[in-house]
DNA sequence: GCGGACCTTGACGGGATCTTGACGCCCGGT
DNA sequence: ACCGGGCGTCAAGATCCCGTCAAGGTCCGC
């Protein structure tokens, strides 16, 4: 379920909106203010944000601002047609588009759609080279010599962290959150059992890793 | 992925071009007026505009003259059937083709396809084939040593947007976005039943895929 | 309104994957 | 030398996911 996150200070706009949305089979939250907006997005990141830039407690750019600070969810921004140069200070910000209001809800639509299947498209496809290894994250694709290696889901999941931060520590921590889920900070047992089997899929030699590295007693990191 | 624009006033009307052109590939995008209809087709060029000429701002054959004015993009018009006047005109001004409401969707569909064909379409016609089995995507035509292989329009649509990528990874999410909609994420069922049914259909051994290859947990991928 | 093709939905067995606990090793501190 | 923390390893049980089947249900043409 695509799941859309609206953001605006008007309760009757966040009305129609959620209703159009329900009823193209988005699953839909509000927010009112750019608080409980960012609380959302944390606790579930939306495949797309509607934001509009009033906002009654932070600046709607500030919201992108912050937004921005971790994460490329893509934003599609509502303004009034008087507040042109917020809106031209959003696009700055990393809005992906811009409705006027009042807007057409077709038009809205359309640009939400826009903004999901340019997300969903092609980011930067993530390839890691390093001796006889490939490991192709966004393909889901690992070799060895040529030769096709399977990685279960959560191994590439593993990989994936540690890839999207080639070459710098991702700690422990951050690993279980991103893998496990933030109810998740004690188990490095998992971490140690899935290092372990990553590793005899891919190292040379499993017991002297030369790709993944462990930084004892603080995280991992995979090395080129 | 052809990319259709259907313009119309009638939100039920739209509904149903949409779903019946989704139902075939397409990418669909709509527009109720004539202004958003122009804004889509700036922001990002249809293979083909299927154009009501009843619209609520623009007249449709103002539209047309304003799409003229900078592309060659087919369009084939809606009109009701006492507009012989409009429909006329239409065509003098560039429509490739038009079809009187009420409509018949097959026709339709078959005017828009001939559309896109004249048009160049939009690529090479997609045709993938491995061992002694031809897909001949654009075409919706599959033989499997020379004999021909029917399958369902959803079975097409699903082999279709593996098509499209071929070899490359197709994610369990997108496959269902992209076939049943953005409300779907979690039937993957829906996936088990139809990838059975097409392997069955096409691959020499269906419980030994050479074609259909399942990535487990994340998703398929067409090789060849 | 009847029949057939197609789609939806639930159930189930088997195998891959994940979770969990136990154990031994290395290493730094005492 | 002893001890404890952190790590790698292993294996067994639980769980999840996939392929498969079959029973309705829906839609469309006749």
């Amino acid at each position: 379920m695509t799941f859309v996150l609206a953001v605006d200070d008007d309760p009757a706009i966040l009305r129609t909106l959620s209703i159009n949305l329900r009823a193209r089979g988005y699953d839909v939250e509000t927010a009112g203010d750019g608080r409980s907006a960012l609380q959302i997005v944390d606790e579930r990141m939306p495949d797309v944000v509607i934001l509009d830039l009033g906002l009654p407690d932070l600046d709607g750019v500030a919201v992108l601002k912050r937004l921005r600070a971790y994460t490329k969810v893509p934003v599609v921004v509502l303004s009034a047609r008087h507040e042109s140069d917020d809106k031209v200070e959003a696009l700055d910000e990393g809005a992906d588009d811009y409705v006027t209001k009042p807007f057409d809800m077709e038009e809205l639509l359309a640009r939400v759609r826009a903004a999901i299947r340019r997300s969903g498209g092609d980011g930067a496809p993530l390839v890691v080279e390093s001796g006889d290894v490939r490991l192709d994250v966004t393909e889901r694709k690992a070799t060895r010599a040529g030769e096709n290696v399977r990685l279960t889901p959560t191994e590439w999941h593993i990989v994936e962290v540690l890839a999207r931060r080639e070459g710098r520590l991702v700690r422990q921590g951050e690993l279980l959150h991103e893998v496990w889920g933030p109810a998740y900070d004690r188990e490095t047992n998992y971490l140690r059992v899935y290092l372990a089997q990553i590793r005899r899929k891919l190292e040379r030699d499993p017991s002297k890793p030369s790709m993944f590295i462990t930084d004892p007693g603080i995280g991992y990191r995979l090395v080129v």
